[in-house]
DNA sequence: CGTTTTGTTTCCAGACCGTAAACGAAGGCG
DNA sequence: CGCCTTCGTTTACGGTCTGGAAACAAAACG
């Protein structure tokens, strides 16, 4: 991730780009005039001539806050590795399964039911209580994986960070 | 809503105070020293001396950035889920049918009786006291998620942010 | 073979939700 | 002012339901 510098007002049209594409974006403002008004926390802008060592430091804030604004997002090949990070966890098929729609998912309610038939395409599975074991099992899986696998009663689990 | 200005390192107790608040703040650093790091949209900084003009606008900036985001409104889906900025909380049925009812009225009273249909469709519920228990799990249950609800006496009940 | 995966049973803990009761705050009235 | 009513808050209790987890056994896998 990096942040695109820009002047002011020489460059007018290329911030209107960035801004578009809400990318991070520092200006340098040449003259005395009034930049810009903006609420965008991935906007900043300084003076020039700049010292050096506020430009790097206003750039990598912006930097941090384009990457605190991209949430890591889980994804799972069809091997069963799930990947959420650096991190990675093998899963066997039936959980492997499962937790492809939680990925799917990723945040929100997945219900039971289609859990179940997410787990066991060929509906052959008895008990009700067959999911629940399964859901304490992924969450032993997981545990040390950075994701954690939420309860949400009557509804069904979701799958998030934390 | 207006920005705090500290300066820096003399009143670092004092900005570690806004930090822990939330509250928008502007750091006024004097020397040559590399100030801070953080991510934080509502916090930025200017080197002293400073132009009067440049700091009136970066102080705008973060009245900006703090206005818009108290301009935040829960949602809820389908499965009960409440979310508020980055925050969730879910609901039994029950609760998350009222709570839909008063985030739809967001700011505004919404009276009992309201409550009770939307809480009690097929109006099967007796007691009146049913609600008033509804309503304090209720505060229970969001007492962590930055939302507030309050009483407007025989009036009804409101949900605020704080 | 031993290990891993998988389903079932069984038991327990906790969530949900209505009812009741005790307490307190607010407002009306003589 | 004191008294009373009304309204709201909170706690406790019990019936019911749902999810969690341990234990066991069978099947699959290497």
């Amino acid at each position: 991730m990096s942040v695109d510098v820009v002047r002011w007002p020489e460059q007018a049209t290329r911030l209107a780009e960035l801004r578009e594409e809400g990318l991070p974006r520092l200006i340098l403002v040449e003259g005395s005039g009034l930049p810009l008004v903006t609420a965008d926390p991935l906007e900043d802008w300084i003076r020039v001539p700049a010292d050096a060592q506020d430009l790097q430091l206003r750039s990598d804030t912006l930097i941090r806050r384009a990457e605190s604004a991209t949430e890591l997002r889980p994804e799972i090949d069809a091997a069963g590795l799930v990947r959420f990070g650096d991190k990675w966890v093998a899963l066997p098929p039936v959980e492997a399964r499962i937790v492809q729609a939680l990925v799917e998912g990723w945040g929100d309610v997945v219900s039971r039911e289609t859990l179940a038939e997410k787990g066991w395409p060929d509906a052959s599975v008895g008990g009700r209580n067959a999911l629940d074991v399964h859901i304490t099992r992924i969450r032993k899986r997981l545990r040390d994986s950075g994701m954690a696998l939420r309860t949400v009663r009557s509804k069904g689990y979701l799958l998030e960070a934390g």
